[in-house]
DNA sequence: CATGAATGAGGATTCATTCAT
DNA sequence: GATGAATGAATCCTCATTCAT
């Protein structure tokens, strides 16, 4: 009961804030979103601050679990198939949540400069993301399909492509199915995009 | 005279700026930092908006202008060389100016949900680096470096990648050698992540 | 039963007052510290004012209630022992509610500026006490211990003292013995601050 | 100039408190009192709480002054004289700005429970009067209009006699001259309300 | 042109009170 | 009767912008 009520307002949270911008989403707005009045939001929630950390910490828990499972369903598969069901379920979420993860990234970066250490907590998310990529990338060099020479790089190569990639169709505001979008990308990832000597 | 101060309340404002985040520079900063009062930035911008929107412009046209040099430079350069002299280039230019254009990409993007047609003028500058490596993408694919299939893709790849990589340097508040951070980039660019056959 | 219960919600509502002050005293905390929910305070009382009201007049009539005993106990007694006794009697009660008191007392005045006739009602308990304070005066005249001249002025300044005493042991946060307080004060009193002639 | 408003906002804000109480002063009530706005008063003051600390130190400061004024004047007096004379510089001065002393200090008393160290500079005015009380009370002794007995209870029930004399005079709203209130209260402090045996 | 005090709309937060369960 | 979540009016404070000097 008390916990629907804190998805709902989780919820709204996002909305607002996808549409309106993290500084300008009011609680007013959050507010009126869910249904009910400003003083609802403040039974749940300490301040507008704790509000939008624990929706950023609940999406980026979301976030992991879903690549857990797919790593674990993906677990017999070759390792091009399983990067690729990774990435797709990163773009997946991205999709629903990338604005919100955006912006609340921004926030920790901006912030991030006067209060050392707050840091932290904010890319903890990307930081597991990036360690499962490594993980993933240890079987990949193993099974002979990397090179173990930059294996370091491309976590945050991948993770960084994806960003980008979502990004741009938020703007152009189109959605192309993932398969399209991912295989040019693991293509040139994996393969490079110089000509094959064969 | 007239100019002189311009830039200097722009040199000001983008220090704010980075030091406190979009939101939180407030315009007695930004004149705080110059040495004028607020009512001085009035006399040579409209208002807030306009004055970030010119800053954004003029360090963006600031980054094409070194863009055509180094390419200019660099005409009879191999692709492979070429491009990395331009990834060079970004590389430079993002460290000083990146939490700035971030901070007003993010705000771009921000608005352009609400005002359409804004975004685009917000994009522009991306867009036109873009079109450069695109250009010089045509050199590589006529060198043999790159292959024509996946070209379109590969100015966007590399944008995202660069500007992952500003921002990680930013995070861990170190700036490696240039040459030393690109090298892996262009190398898994063009080879590939997946060992050569050969 | 359910006098009880007013009871109970009296005297949490005096120790949060006396610990968070007459406005910082939330409906909340006073139920929380009864151990019920705020909607049963409203079973009770009509609204906060109402409650406050009620334990101001409450704790007024058991200091009048413990003043009239007091006098009826010491009947037999010369004026000096039997006005020792009664301050002693108000500086016990004081100890004990003093902030009480004088937060709501403080309230009245504030209050009494603008909702005239108010102010009666809440400075009823001062002038319960002060005509006790006349009463026993007069047998002080009859006594001869008192003189007649400014009798009218003595009620007040013992209440004066006596409310001064209270609060410098207040803010002492000690409690000095009642009779090593009040001796002096009764000797300044009765016999003056300047050397005797004799 | 500059220092011409904030007098102005300190005249405006102790009316305000006097006529609706601490709490019930609201900033905007006291800008509209001066004739500017609420922000206004934050280019003179840090916040609410600011504004009335100043308030209480500059009443406090004035009153000082007044009374090392009186006692400098009358140096060459009896001590009963000069006695009357603080007490009646004392009255004056508490006349005009009565409830708002008693206010703020009602506040310091408050919130001196929670944060200790705090009501030290609060009780600081207070404790200046009492020290001049102290001072004048050694010339009593070696005049030898005091016993020097309880020498050091003097000036606090001087005070609280005082306090209470213009409190009353507050409630009655009523101002009786100063000499017909102080007389009595001298009688008795000097000489006692039994009657002299000579 | 420069100044900087004044403006006042805007937003986060609090808390007495209500009322459906 | 008891509960405690919902309500929303009320208030402090901020800061972009203006304009008289």
């Amino acid at each position: 009961m008390k916990e629907e009520a804190r998805v709902a307002i989780l919820d709204a949270a996002e909305q607002v804030l996808a549409e309106q911008g993290l500084h300008a989403a009011r609680m007013d707005d959050i507010a009126a979103r869910v249904g009910v009045s400003v003083g609802t939001l403040y039974n749940y929630f300490e301040d507008r601050q704790q509000l939008l950390e624990t929706l950023r910490d609940v999406r980026g828990r979301e976030l992991l679990a879903l690549l857990d499972e797919e790593l674990e369903r993906s677990q017999q598969l070759p390792y091009r198939a399983r990067l690729h069901g990774f990435l797709c379920c990163v773009l997946e979420h991205s999709r629903t949540h990338f604005r919100l993860l955006s912006l609340l990234f921004e926030d920790s970066l901006r912030r991030g400069a006067s209060r050392e250490g707050d840091l932290d907590r904010h890319l903890e998310i990307r930081r597991e993301v990036s360690l499962r990529l490594e993980h993933l990338g240890k079987q990949g060099v193993k099974d002979g399909a990397l090179r173990s020479e930059d294996a370091s790089h491309y976590p945050a190569m991948l993770l960084d492509m994806m960003q980008g990639l979502v990004l741009r169709q938020l703007i152009a505001k189109q959605s192309t199915p993932a398969d399209e979008v991912i295989a040019p990308l693991l293509r040139c990832f994996l393969d490079g995009a110089a000509p094959r000597p064969g």
